[in-house]
RNA sequence: GCGGGGGUAGCAAAGCCUGGUCAAAUGCGCAGGACUUAAGAUCCUGUCUCUCAGUGAGUUCCUGGGUUCGAAUCCCAGCCCCCGCACCA
């Protein structure tokens, strides 16, 4: 498009991109196009995006993440689903607290501004939400829910209070979950996490261990996510064994999943923080030396003690155990590397066959025993540079010797069982949620701690728990405890003064069932309708980013395991379907503010309109990979779009029924080519190949308008129709404008997505297009080169297509055709020809095999003649040659000619 | 170490599941042409090597083997890259 008529289709309001945008949304909105109910006649498919933190803008991660969500929503609504697509705002957390502290503004309004800002963009961007159920999280008509849930929780015991070593992030003043602290450090802000003693509420996930990690299997779930959440969860299997203290009647529990090493233990390794290490020392003469030992280690970070190349470091306590299967006394040490809160914080070492225990012994001093043979050698102990951890035979192991190693862990395993020494057991890395934060702006949680009950949860009548106005903001404490309103109040047994909890739950817990609020919103006797649950869930695709593989993915999961077993859900898992898009980068890197490499939504909706933005961010690479922002890019988009508006815009609406007798090869060829794609792109929404959807797209598209004039107008209508429907779940706007100017009353929003007629579909049609393009360009290269070498101009070109080995091939196939229809065989027999063994020959065969028609000729006469003579004209148009055509009118060559049309000779006549 | 995903022309990226229509889509880059006073835009063509007035030949999809009439595609072994988890006993 050059200036001119750039300026034109801008000034013209028709053909403009963004001004349509702004005139379908209104439409959309003022019929409220995308409002759903259930409807039991229908089959629904619920489609949700992960719902956003409002900030106040979009970034282009929320631009792909919606985009991807509405073309996918859409085109599941046009294919007759009853479609859900919801859309809300995780509305709690620290921002707005800070903002609150920064610049005095009240957390309230602050978000409701950022949400108000937020759905503006969403709306101009034209994804077809049902606005009418957006759930915002911080409003109490939200959060009384989450309150309501957590107090049934806690009637079911899955929630309990308990002092413990937890992380603190010193930056944002409030603990964290597991799965919320990264490499040591806070998800947030990236601080390093500080270790804390205190009392919290804890949310019992691990009750749910074995299921989750179960139900993985289930999952359509991308491989990474469920293999990431298989770690988390870190089930193994193992023994737990019984060293009885020396001296002592007092037993050390270990935790080992190599029984069958338990001749070789020749030490035990207690974590320095375990509750048993005090008494063991007390009053021994290491008691200081330990202690000291203990302060050092403990006191450092955990991000520095659990590093990978930290060295091992341990202390003996001078007091010794007993190996209850030989009754052997073995050492008692401290060391870093062993964890509290794994097995049972004590170790069983045997430095043979496990390289940390090996490392530990020679840097201690401390003997090995071999228990383990290889099969194919024999190791010694001297000689050990380290561990063998592989598979062998037992030695040195009383009754079990000579056993292979893997039928040892059961048999002694089995025999710790019988004398009461061990027993059999299920470990998993997975960790009690940790719930409470101390921050203010969150979901108050709804206990009462008298001072004679103990905490009381608050009795359900009088949820919600608001949370208060009057508190201060002063970067320091929870605000909630200068609210001396919301602090005092009645313990609910004995009607005594008490006080409230001032913790506030983490905002996973309200975005783990905020997709159950969607199916009604409005619910004000439980947090969602049994009915509207029961015909919407579970979510039939989620959409979002990796980063919440083992959080909000998780705990949602665990939600609905647990809302389910109070009786509220009649299913085991919340997302059947999940697609982790890839991020958006600009110049190799990730966008970000601090590298200044940030492209703004909405400065590329205001120059190119929604359609633009969501087509690029659509088409520049497949969902799950990292697309790479190219203003280039959007705007060969931009003229693409503005290229069919215009083109598309000016037709009228199919009425004329097409008589396909009489078409032109073009024109069928054209009709083949939209109706295969019906099926193709469908296929390819379907699995997310959206990327390769619009490439498609955009090729006929191109195809079809350079080819329009010569297109009868019934096929040119028919085509752009049906290719407008096709775009419409991803350029909606533009596709409603093309529609509605076609002569359409209808939203096309609102449309059956096309129909494949079969009768249209013509492969050998479509096949002969293709060679037709290779045919052209040769004789156009030959005509130049030859031009240009000679010096001679051409006005004649003959064309002869004849490959006469393949007649003779021909003849024989058919002949051994009648004899058999075994493939390899008539290939053999054929190969062994000289004269026909030829790289295409199996090819052919193949061909002719699958489909004996071609012996008789697959296209018809009148096909290639028509085809032949469309291609003429336009050879000469293009070479300025005048074409003459050699048909051989040999009836049997003639027909093999036309079933396989090669690549043509060309011969230039002066 | 455990687990996941990959290695395709100058680059990016399809194809692989379901082997043959694959010298391999598409985009970028590069080259040539058309249109233009020119530039831009647009359109056309070419872009592994050789050969070339004639349907051509050779060598390719990380490497090496295998299966098959036929392999980018299936199987085996190896090399390399990326990502997640990790002192978890």
């Amino acid at each position: 498009m050059n200036e001119n008529q750039k300026e034109q289709s801008e000034n013209n309001p028709k053909l403009n991109l963004k001004s349509i945008a702004k005139k379908w949304q209104n439409v959309w909105k003022e019929t409220h196009a995308f409002k759903v109910s259930e409807d039991p006649s229908k089959k629904k498919f619920y489609c949700l995006e992960m719902f956003p933190y409002p900030s106040g803008k979009l970034h282009m991660g929320h631009v792909r993440n919606y985009s991807l969500g509405d073309s996918y929503a859409r085109f599941k609504r046009m294919q007759g689903y009853n479609v859900l697509y919801p859309m809300g705002y995780d509305s709690f957390g620290l921002p707005a607290e800070n903002a609150a502290i920064k610049h005095k503004e009240d957390p309230e309004e602050w978000t409701a501004s950022c949400i108000a800002m937020m759905r503006e963009q969403q709306e101009q961007l034209g994804f077809s939400y049902d606005w009418d159920r957006i759930v915002e999280t911080y409003k109490p008509e939200y959060y009384k829910w989450n309150q309501w849930i957590f107090l049934k929780f806690y009637e079911k015991g899955l929630i309990y209070r308990k002092k413990s070593a937890v992380n603190w992030c010193p930056h944002c003043k409030t603990v964290l979950a597991n799965e919320q602290v990264i490499d040591g450090r806070c998800w947030r802000c990236h601080t390093k996490v500080e270790v804390k003693h205190i009392e919290q509420w804890f949310l019992k996930i691990t009750a749910y261990a074995d299921e989750l990690l179960k139900d993985l299997d289930q999952l359509d779930w991308p491989e990474r996510v469920k293999v990431m959440q298989r770690n988390w969860i870190g089930r193994s299997e193992g023994t737990l064994v019984n060293f009885k203290l020396e001296n002592s009647d007092k037993n050390l529990q270990v935790f080992t999943t190599r029984p069958d090493t338990l001749f070789g233990v020749t030490f035990l390794v207690i974590a320095p923080e375990h509750p048993i290490v005090p008494e063991l020392i007390k009053g021994t003469d290491k008691e200081e030396e330990v202690k000291e030992f203990v302060r050092r280690v403990v006191i450092e970070e955990k991000a520095t003690r659990t590093a990978e190349d930290k060295e091992k470091e341990g202390i003996f306590t001078g007091k010794y155990a007993v190996n209850p299967v030989n009754g052997e006394k073995v050492p008692i040490y401290l060391a870093n590397f062993v964890l509290l809160d794994y097995g049972t914080g004590i170790v069983m070492a045997v430095p043979t066959h496990d390289q940390r225990d090996f490392e530990f012994a020679k840097k201690y001093n401390i003997p090995m025993k071999l228990v383990i043979k290889p099969k194919d050698k024999d190791l010694k102990v001297e000689d050990m540079k380290e561990a063998y951890e592989g598979e062998g035979v037992l030695i040195n192991s009383g009754d079990f010797n000579g056993l292979d190693n893997e039928e040892a862990k059961e048999k002694i395993t089995k025999y710790l069982e019988e004398k009461g020494w061990g027993k059999k057991t299920v470990q998993y890395k997975l960790r009690d949620w940790l719930i409470s934060r101390q921050r203010y702006w969150g979901t108050p949680i709804p206990m009462i701690k008298c001072p004679k009950h103990g905490y009381v949860p608050v009795p359900y009548e009088d949820l919600p728990v608001l949370l208060p106005k009057d508190v201060q903001f002063t970067g320091e404490g929870n605000p909630l405890k200068t609210s001396e309103n919301f602090v005092k109040t009645k313990c609910p047994i004995c009607g005594e003064e008490a006080e409230r909890e001032t913790d506030t739950m983490d905002t996973f817990f309200d975005s783990s069932w905020y997709f159950l609020r969607y199916t009604s919103p409005r619910e004000d006797k439980l947090p969602f309708n049994k009915e509207a649950v029961k015909y919407w869930m579970p979510v039939d695709q989620y959409i979002g980013g990796i980063e919440h593989a083992v959080l909000h993915l998780l705990y949602s999961r665990f939600f609905t395991k647990a809302l389910r077993d109070i009786g509220l859900l009649d299913f085991d898992e919340p997302f059947k379907r999940l697609l982790t898009q890839g991020m958006v980068l600009k110049d190799g890197e990730a966008m970000s503010k601090s590298k200044g490499n940030v492209v703004d939504p909405g400065e590329i909706i205001d120059k190119y309109g929604p359609d633009t933005a969501r087509f690029f961010v659509l088409s520049a690479a497949s969902p799950e990979k990292e697309l790479e922002w190219s203003t280039e890019g959007v705007d060969k988009v931009y003229k693409f779009l503005n290229k069919v508006l215009e083109t598309f815009s000016g037709l009228k609406k199919t009425n004329e029924e097409i008589n396909y007798e009489t078409l032109n090869s073009k024109e069928k060829y054209i009709l083949s080519k939209t109706h295969s794609l019906i099926k193709e792109i469908a296929e390819d929404i379907t699995n997310f190949r959206t990327n390769i959807a619009l490439l498609k797209l955009t090729n006929l598209t191109n195809e079809v308008i350079k080819s329009k004039d010569k297109l009868s107008e019934a096929v040119l209508n028919e085509v752009a129709e049906e290719i407008t429907l096709m775009l419409a779940p991803f350029t909606p706007h533009m596709c409603e404008e093309i529609w509605h100017d076609m002569g359409h009353d209808t939203l096309i929003s609102l449309e059956k997505w096309p129909e494949q007629n079969k009768n249209f579909i013509d492969e050998k049609l479509e096949r002969l297009h293709t060679i037709k393009d290779k045919v052209k360009s040769d004789l156009i290269n030959t005509k130049n080169l030859v031009q240009k070498k000679t010096g001679k101009s051409f006005t004649k070109a003959k064309l002869i297509i004849s490959d006469k080995w393949k007649y003779e091939l021909f003849d024989k196939v058919k002949a051994l055709l009648n004899k058999t229809r075994n493939i390899s065989e008539i290939i053999k027999e054929i190969m062994a020809d000289e004269r026909l063994k030829r790289k295409e020959t199996s090819q052919l065969i193949q061909k002719i095999v699958k489909n004996p028609s071609l012996l008789i000729g697959g296209i018809t006469q009148k096909d290639e003649e028509t085809f032949l003579k469309d291609f003429e004209d336009e050879l000469e148009k293009d070479t300025k040659l005048k074409i003459i055509l050699e048909l051989e009118q040999d009836s049997k060559e003639a027909k093999a000619k036309q079933a396989l049309p090669g690549k043509p000779a060309i011969i230039l006549l002066e």
